[in-house]
DNA sequence: GATATATTTACTACAATGTAGATTAAATGG
DNA sequence: CCATTTAATCTACATTGTAGTAAATATATC
């Protein structure tokens, strides 16, 4: 076993995410966030998913809110990032960086597609 | 649908691993590279079998290689990063350039684990 | 205070990706 | 030709990604 698994793409995000949000991370904002700034939109089964198995893997912890909400509801379900999902971030990151180095700009001059060809 | 699908980490790495390599990417090659890179060591059938994918998929393209081998051995099969593959890499980096924004500082100062707590 | 309604999380099932071990293919050297 | 080397394919299963539906729980209303 090669111990400091990988983690997946959906997985980093959320992460990055909750790390965002700071003291407002749970469901919808996260879902919200994610939309807004990555342009991946989810559905609600797909996120509360992902949340929960990070939840189990130690990359996230959970905390119940109070009932404070203004309007009606549940319990908002706070996250924030444990260490060992800060380490996992940061990890991924790192490999990713030593794979795009030097990359970036061969890569923009090929963009000439996306629907017109004539 | 979503239309621009995702794609994994691991696809994005081999993507990367290809674009590197260029007129050397071939299974064991790119293999190697990802190992030295990325730290990520993957078996033969996990390396193939997320080529054949990524190929499929239309993100690479491969070609058989003229029988040059200086020892023995099968033929080489080497690929290349289709423009849809560049464009799909292009996507998954600018989300999570997004998502990073301005937290990178934040994380580094946590990383004092790794072993003895007292 | 019973009931409609809003907000949020949990449950269930399936598709896509990630992973590895064993096998096959094809070339060279003796 | 047979052992050896190099490389790719096959088969099977684990982990992640995804979504639809249901359940929980608060407020509002009459």
């Amino acid at each position: 076993m090669t111990q400091d698994k990988f983690i997946g793409e959906l997985e980093q995000m959320l992460l990055l995410c909750v790390l965002q949000l700071k003291d407002d991370a749970y469901g919808s904002q996260i879902r919200s966030f994610l939309a807004d700034k990555a342009q991946r939109d989810l559905s609600i089964g797909a996120l509360y998913t992902t949340l929960e198995r990070l939840e189990q893997k130690g990359l996230l912890s959970g905390r119940l809110g109070e009932a404070t909400a203004e309007r009606g509801g549940r319990a908002k379900k706070y996250y924030s990032v444990t260490g060992e999902g800060r380490q996992a971030l940061f990890r991924s990151k790192e490999a990713l960086e030593q794979l795009w180095q030097g990359l970036a700009l061969q890569l923009a001059p090929q963009f000439d597609q996306g629907g017109c060809t004539r």
